[in-house]
This record gives structure tokens, sequence and C-alpha cells, in this order.
DNA sequence: GGGTACATGTAATCAGTTACATGATTTA
DNA sequence: TAAATCATGTAACTGATTACATGTACCC
């Protein structure tokens, strides 16, 4: 079982802390920005806010600079290393959520000005193929690591999905 | 522009309403049940504290029962019809989010253990597969209005992908 | 050396979640 | 009529968002 106390966010961190070897939230922050953010974003206050918290716990252990720009600088401890294991070992049951305005929309679209469907799906159609091409662009990256790239593949495909989708709707309205 | 006081649940509220002519907090948790919750859950706490709100807005208008349940039932004002028709109207450009533990776990799979992952990929092999079968039991019922329709068929797409993208993470660990 | 973008944080607010609680209806 | 479940809410907490604020480095 994970630690209950522990959010997603706190495992992101962890996640980020153990990849990157030893860290500062801005570097969590850069390194959200171009992969997993696209899926599920993180605000940057939080990613100040959680490593202290498990600094706290014990999970994370802080040095801060001295001089400059007093940064600080985030490592696993032994049992961030463990708690960052057990989560991942454990298979999740919450289903995923699909969080996307534009589908709200169309689930209401008998409610709306006739015309307006079709502009909504013609928009995302667009935003999708925008998206799409981001995550070509960052496929064509040669220093990506495997389960990374999978991740990113699952994302293509989604996007791929929306683009026909829309345009598909946007067709038929 | 869309009042910004409002959020998403504030629209979803405003949406049920609209589309069930009147309804009590329990109708619209019953509906969101069986269609947009799927995608974007909302806890049945919210769902009688933000018709509340929107109440005191002017955008609804509450009538009580004052015997038995005493529950409230909802309709909708013309200030809160034309709230949800500028909604509907304008096309968004807020990003759709994907947030899946798994796909969470995935990203930090180099992390993990071995076998981890392929047991992570089977797990969501079968539960994408169990929501993809409910999925097409709803889809068989014959009344669904057709713009709930089109937003299930996305909900369908996404989980075929899902479940032949987890096969195939399953069968390369 | 002044402007701009990068970088690092804090504070206040609030939506959303979780937990609690109880009344009404149905069914066995 | 007792148990179970359906239905309707409230309360407390807190993670997350938004807004604010400032320091540092780089570039023209």
């Amino acid at each position: 079982m994970g630690d209950s106390s522990l959010t997603p966010t706190s495992y992101v961190v962890l996640g980020l802390v153990g990849a990157l070897g030893s860290c500062t939230s801005y570097d969590m922050k850069s390194a959200i920005a171009v992969s997993i953010g696209y899926f599920w974003p993180f605000p940057h206050s939080q990613l100040y806010a959680e490593p202290a918290r498990l600094t706290e716990l014990g999970l994370l252990e802080q040095e801060q600079e001295t001089t400059g720009r007093r940064r600080r600088t985030y490592t696993l401890t032994a049992a961030g290393r463990n708690a960052l294991r057990r989560w991942l070992a454990e298979p999740t049951d919450e289903p995923t959520e699909i969080r996307d305005l534009a589908i709200l929309k169309l689930f209401f679209g008998a409610q709306a000005d006739p015309g307006d469907v079709k502009g909504l799906a013609l928009h995302a159609v667009d935003a999708h193929r925008r998206r799409l091409a981001e995550y070509e662009t960052i496929a064509r990256g040669l220093d990506i690591e495997a389960h990374q790239r999978t991740t990113l593949e699952m994302g293509l495909r989604y996007e791929r999905a929306a683009v026909a989708f829309w345009t598909e709707v946007a067709n038929s309205e």
C-alpha cells in the first residue's frame, strides 16, 4: 500500500528527484513542462511546497546554497526511494480521468446555438493538431528514456484519435 | 467570455438543470454517474454546494418541498440559460488533461523493480476492458441524445486505444 | 547599464475531497 | 417491523490554484 499522506504530486516529485539524481524545484518544473505535465499539469508553486513536505517526512534530503540564489537541491533518502518503489510496484484501480472542456461542451451540445458545436469541433481539431506536432517534435529527440518514450507514444495516439474524432464531429454538424 | 467566478462544475450543474428541465441534486448525481462522470468525476457534495452558489448568483431558481424529504428542485433562470449558452458558444483553449496514475507509474518505470511495469500493464488492460464493456452497455441504450452519444463514442475510442496500448506494453516488458 | 527573460520563492484564497450524519423508502 | 439501501444533506480540512514579489543572469 502507498502511504495515504502522499498524493500523486508527492510521487511525481519523488520520481523526478529519483530520475534526475538530484535536482531543484526549477529542474522539476522544466522536466514536467516537456513531459508528464502535458497529461497532468502541476503548477510550479507546488513543486516548491511539496519537496518541503517530503523533507519533513524524511523522504527527501535538502541542501541549500549559502550564496547567490540560495537554491535548494533535493535528493532521495533511502526511505524516499522505498516509498517510490512500493508505489511503482502497486497497480492502480483509479480510473483515468479525461478532463476536457470541449468534451463537456459537446455533451451539452443540444442546448447550444446552431453552429456552436461545429465551431467547437473545428477549434478542437486545430488545438489537437498543434499538440500532436509538439509531441512529434519531442519524439524526434534521441535521448529519451524508454518508458518515457512509451508514455509519449500514448500521448501521440490520443492526439491522433482526437484529431480524427473532432474532424468527424465537425463534418457531421 | 465566460464568467470567471464559474468553474466547470458550475457549468455542468447549469447544463444538467437545462437538459433535465428541472432537477434535484440527486438527479444530477444520477445523471453524472452514467455519463460525463466517467471522464470528469464530480463528488456529490459539490452537487449540493454548487447549486446553492448558483442560486445566490441568480442563475438558478430553487424550490423546496415543505414536507417529506424537503428536497430542493432547481430550474434555470433566464440569466442561467444565457450564461450556459455563452459558455457553449465559446470554444476552449484549455488543453485536455489525462490524469491516469498508471501512466504516471509507467513514466517512472525505469525506477521500478523488474516485472512491476508488466504487472501494471496487465492490470491496466483489465481495467480498460471492463470500462469498455460498461460503455458498450450504455451505448446499447436507445434513448441517448445525439451529442451525448457522440461523447460516449469518444470514450469508446479512448478505451479501445488504451487496451491496445497497454497490451503492447505488457508484451514488450 | 538598462531591459528582458530566467529563476525562486511566499501568501492568501478556495474549490474540491473526505468524512460524518441522518431521514425516507423499500423489501423481506 | 427490522434491515438495508436510497436519498439528502453538512462540516472540516487541505491540496491546489492564483496572485504576488523579488532576485539573478544575460544580452543588446
